[in-house]
DNA sequence: GTCTATAGTGCGATAGAC
DNA sequence: GTCTATCGCACTATAGAC
């Protein structure tokens, strides 16, 4: 969280008038866990700038140091987002060779990640639609791109002979939709007290059941 | 979508002023239509009643003949979403015996009813957050109710040997993630021109190959 | 760096003419 | 049954004191 944080404050320098790094940091941890927050309860249309104020302790005045208007504050959380989601997911994935092990530690990764950042992925996948449309393409090359990077692993297996024939595409999808669940969701399966490693290795199973040869 | 505004028509004859069946229902099936247009586009808060007004063709004071408040209007239309929801899918299932046609029919139906009805599957998702306390209770129950179906339905396979035995909980849970998946990301399989055939069968294989003993 | 106070805008909702 | 006109309110964003 900090490390994000960091990056933000870093990248925006412009746009941040507070110049003391321990406290731009310190207030937009604060800033963006209340954002979260409140958007994720009631959407970020609806939550005003007074809700935000009143969560973070701060004041209308204040806020308005650490972004130039309510929609900034939106494309910079979701933004960040990605950045992220790209860098770990292929990080993890570097040095990881046979299909069987690319497929799993892709999955898993995904679905430790967004147990860690769930309010992050709920808010990306929520509040996608409320985008400038500069950041909508963003959002759109994001979902294609971690797609992308399933259909790529099925098929390099169909080729070396580790998955049989089949609709990569469609199974890329439906993966996806199967940890999108988790992180959308969590409310039902927390409730049902089953964990993330429990629905890591079933969506595992019932992915690797169906491409085996 | 004649017969929804109907049944809505009768049923809210207290809030609604306008006296004239063919009129209210004629009124009320732009409205609902225009209703969902803008706000999957720019979601329910983002729209304001001047622009439903506007693309209704309606003025402001003529559209308060038909709900009572803009939060009564997001709540009437939920609300029937899950009463057509689950009279369909019941429906479809009378007199479907073996495990295996119940689970293939309950996709199909569900798939195909969100295809015809997808502007407003994608509504009852998006905005669910948005409800009051109370409605937001009725869609946590439609959710799970649609959930328990293919749960039953599973249960009852591997009770009669059709299906091996599994974690039907969590079968049913992706289910529904890979039924959501098709009316959630339109824009997606439009653009790929995937159909809804094509879908369905994917998914009735996947989880058969799965469940299959 | 953060505050309070407020300007300016656009909203939901209503009243009363037609 | 539908319209126009308008009220009161809550919002985003800013200016200037501390």
């Amino acid at each position: 969280m900090e490390d994000i944080c960091r990056d933000i404050f870093q990248a925006h320098q412009d746009t941040i008038k507070v110049k003391k790094e321990a406290v731009g940091i310190k207030n937009l941890i604060n800033i963006y866990n209340a954002t979260l927050k409140l958007s994720n309860t009631k959407g970020f249309h609806a939550m005003t700038l007074r809700d935000l104020a009143k969560e973070t302790g701060l004041s209308l005045g204040a806020l308005y140091s650490y972004f130039s208007s309510k929609e900034q504050l939106l494309g910079i959380i979701q933004e960040q987002g990605y950045q992220l989601t790209s860098r770990i997911l292929t990080g993890a994935l570097e040095g990881v060779t046979t299909p069987e092990k690319r497929l799993s530690t892709a999955i898993r990764t995904h679905l430790y990640l967004s147990e860690t950042m769930q309010p992050w992925f709920y808010f990306f996948y929520m509040e996608a639609k409320h985008l400038g449309k500069e950041d909508q393409k963003k959002a759109i090359t994001s979902e294609l791109y971690t797609e992308q990077l399933y259909t790529g692993i099925l098929e390099q297996g169909v080729k070396t002979g580790a998955f049989r024939s089949h609709n990569t595409l469609l199974t890329a999808s439906v993966i996806k939709a199967m940890l999108q669940d988790w992180y959308l969701k969590r409310w039902k399966y927390s409730r049902r007290k089953v964990g993330v490693d429990v629905y890591a290795d079933f969506v595992c199973d019932m992915v690797n059941t169906y491409v085996r040869p």
